[in-house]
DNA sequence: CTTAATGTAACCACAAGAGTTACGCTTAGG
DNA sequence: CCTAAGCGTAACTCTTGTGGTTACATTAAG
């Protein structure tokens, strides 16, 4: 299933880095907000620190931040960085090649999924992790 | 996991009965094609009848064939019939209420991930069975 | 030197999907 | 009327992906 959480907890954790506005912080401690156990979020933060999108102090005091301001992190960088390379449902999917249509049928589908996901990404590069931050504070005092 | 081959084959499944232009097809036909289990195909085509994209006949020369022509079916209306409601991988997502950041993370992402998605069904919309057909038959007949 | 933290490996549990077998029901064609 | 073909669906197994957990080596602050 291609339906993991693995993006949604990592712009949880991002944002969360991101209020806590530049300290160390341990993955017990965003674990406890994410609601999960901390292994889990090194793992996937170890994918973010791969990506320079995030850095990591070891040893006592340790702990994980942003490495960039929220304005320069978009929500497509962090989806790109955590989620592995779209199958895009293809991967049971390998037709009779006999046939006329399942000769050429993989081709084409693969044509349109590929549109319809850079279609999907856009979407994700318009939003950054200021704006998540953003609507955060918005919940958080404005109140009508 | 959401990534699953169910949409893939459905397009499979209906560029084929197009190819066959309104006969009967039986489903051990079309297995035939895709390169899998005819019950695999019946289920499938279970959730496209009842989307009333195909008709299907029962008993001795029966079999499937698109009750529209390819024109009328778009790629979007496959994928609402045969995909279930998409989780955007929200299943395992449940963060601590307590957490200011878990509290209301939830919602902006729901939202952001709401868009994604329409931008990406926006795309399959832009795409017809026609479209499909034709770009079959570009490969079949069309040779520099 | 102690303590707190990262970085991984190893394992279990669970869920979803695909494939397969089986069987009842329906219908065309003789 | 009977038979053969084919749909509809349930039940099962196998595989894979993901999350959760424990464990442990490594690193660095104080």
């Amino acid at each position: 299933m291609s339906g993991n959480s693995r993006f949604a907890v990592s712009v949880h954790m991002l944002a969360y880095l991101a209020y806590r506005q530049g300290a160390a912080v341990p993955s017990a401690e965003i674990a406890s907000s994410v609601d999960t156990n901390p292994v889990v979020i090194r793992r996937l933060l170890s994918a973010l620190v791969k990506a320079r999108l995030v850095a990591a102090r070891k040893g006592a005091a340790g702990g994980f931040s942003l490495s960039a301001p929220p304005e320069g992190i978009s929500l497509l960088g962090i989806y790109r960085a955590v989620e592995p390379k779209p199958d895009h449902g293809l991967r049971h999917f390998s037709p009779n090649q006999k046939c006329p249509v399942g000769a050429k049928i993989e081709t084409i589908l693969g044509g349109v999924l590929a549109k319809a996901h850079a279609s999907m990404e856009a979407e994700l590069a318009r939003v950054s992790l200021a704006d998540v931050h953003r609507q955060l504070h918005a919940v958080c005092t404005g109140r009508r």
